[in-house]
DNA sequence: CTATCTTATTTGAACGATCAAATTTGAGAA
DNA sequence: TTCTCAAATTTGATCGTTCAAATAAGATAG
């Protein structure tokens, strides 16, 4: 049985003071080498870690980082968090933070859940999803200059994201379905719909502006009314929305989702069975889409996830010279598939 | 500027003693009714929460489970995971606990990462998943009499999983595919193959298991090995698992994946295009199965994640006088669904 | 050899809570 | 009044660490 080390036993053991091991692990400069060398030799020795608990009453910082996880609404897009998730833990870990999650029914009550955590656990820093319009939670932060980092834009209207006061990575959406859209009429299609969520998620708004920047260059006198359609995200949404862009004479469609695309390209199918593979293209690339070979709209997200844990351990330790961008807009990518659903060539078609 | 609140600082504004405030917080039946009441009014009136460092520092608990979070293989399946992260996370949090997620890239990294998180952060207990035959994590938390909960029986050949040492959760598949195999027979089918995963996989065996046991007991003289597929999972592979089965004579197929079973769908509807509905059942029963009309079998995710916590707030306080159960094997539920890939009537058919 | 730095190490004092034991208070009985 | 006992409250010590200041040990210069 390994017996419990302290900073205390180890140093008695060794012959030296507790702080002497201390400085061994928190500032080895401050240690000659020899004596260093043997300390070090000791702590491994006897496996012995400081403990967090002590160190945390004493520093007043627990390593720890926290993020809301929202409830999986579609299984489909849920698996762009996964992977987000996955990767933000992965980050933090190899930084030596840890990730604490936490529920909450809507952001007041998030707001709540961070005084919460900040009071008892003293908290190092959150990680912010889930952005948008007048988002109350960026400005709590900051009025209390907790650490924190932004996966999303600030959606205001008014002021540009890149002088936003606070730090942020996100993903250029609006540019992935600008370049579909060009795909789409530089093979001659004229009249390219976009189906999309209802107006006030940041992200969502953005995906349609990308399709409306590419119609009003490459499209002139486009009723951009007439071909948006705007629904809850499902597949079955998808289907109905793109009936409704059909019947408005729509000859292909951008996609704020996989979700929305698979349900699409269901319905060009039903509604079409003759026109060949369906003019469709989705959001996020799932590996749904890539299943059933819908081409689709690729996010970095592993890319993202590291740029938010190196923004949020500069705010807590400058680690390192050089200062991560803070903010910082990365190039989603169109994936272009041959669209067959279910016959599952899900390799891009290059 | 709200000042930072100590036990001190509160007792010492009301003229009583630290300990006192404690004893309100943490054994209420010690303290004076009135003035009970009068110390609770300038805790909530101050906004005092006592500090978790040192708290944790004292009694070594840090209310605090942990659990490893792997990468997002496929996003189909993964989203029953997303399912029981957030069920779990909630439950925690209701009991006053929280989630801190881990990565790790194989078991015996995982028991590494206990052995760190032990260590310094004094972790409360864990939650395991994915577990399967010859589990070294149960044996090594066992034997350190780590508190923990495993999501998943203990898959030994030799034992019963309900005279196990430890507590665990899980999920009845076999009785899913039992019960897909058996509606199947009922509806006039000899040949029912099953399409699932090598084995090793302590839940792909038991859903394969399912089958077996029905088909022995429906369809005498099945040559089992002709009618079973095994193929890691993904779209693609079900659709060659489908075909493979289909050539052996197979008229309908039970999944042990949504994954799967939407390749086989597209593997039956292109082979047999004139055959009507597929005769495929998947298993999950995630939000893709529904948006097609895939019938599949679906699990009890949230009650599973809720007994889960309350096993282990059960181990770590004698909390309530009654036990839970320490060995709960969920019922899984055929969901019947009129398949008809994308055309997204996703109600069940009742 | 002593005075003066610099470098290396040690000591005292927190951080905020709880446990265990000691003390005070108050009521009821002798 | 005095004693006993339970209830209510307080005090001292401790959990493991780091900060800040004090000391000890060497080295360099005068």
């Amino acid at each position: 049985m390994t017996p419990k080390h302290t900073l205390v036993s180890l140093a008695n053991e060794l012959g030296v003071s507790r702080q002497t091991v201390s400085n061994a692990i928190n500032s080895p400069h401050r240690v000659k080498p020899e004596t260093l060398e043997r300390v070090r030799a000791a702590i491994s020795e006897a496996g012995y870690r400081p403990s967090a608990a002590g160190r945390q009453l004493r520093t007043r910082r627990s390593m720890d980082l926290a993020m809301r996880l929202y409830p999986s609404t579609d299984g489909i897009n849920g698996s762009i968090l996964d992977r987000f998730l996955h990767s933000l833990t992965e980050s933090a870990q190899l930084e030596g933070y840890r990730l604490t999650l936490f529920t909450a029914d809507d952001d007041a009550d998030e707001i709540s859940e961070y005084e919460q955590l900040l009071d008892t656990a003293d908290l190092d820093g959150f990680v912010l999803t889930n952005t948008h319009h007048a988002d109350a939670r960026t400005d709590w932060l900051l009025e209390r200059e907790v650490p924190f980092v932004a996966f999303g834009r600030p959606w205001s209207a008014r002021s540009d994201p890149f002088d936003a006061a606070h730090a942020w990575v996100d993903i250029d959406g609006g540019a992935g379905t600008a370049a579909a859209t060009e795909m789409f009429l530089a093979r001659g299609h004229r009249k390219v719909g976009f189906l999309g969520w209802p107006e006030g998620s940041g992200a969502g708004d953005d995906r349609r502006s990308g399709w409306r920047r590419a119609m009003a260059a490459g499209a002139a006198g486009t009723d951009f009314a007439a071909l948006t359609v705007s629904v809850e995200d499902s597949v079955r949404n998808g289907v109905r929305g793109a009936e409704a862009l059909v019947a408005q004479g729509a000859t292909a469609i951008v996609c704020a989702s996989d979700s929305l695309a698979l349900g699409a390209a269901a319905a060009w199918r039903q509604l079409m069975p003759d026109a060949g593979e369906p003019a469709v293209v989705g959001f996020d690339d799932t590996p749904v889409a890539a299943a059933v070979g819908l081409s689709s709209v690729s996010q970095p997200i592993e890319a993202a996830a590291q740029h938010t844990v190196s923004l949020l351990t500069h705010q807590l330790t400058g680690y390192g010279q050089t200062e991560p961008e803070q903010h910082l807009l990365l190039k989603s990518e169109l994936v272009h598939r041959r669209s067959d659903p279910f016959i599952t060539r899900g390799e891009p078609v290059s």
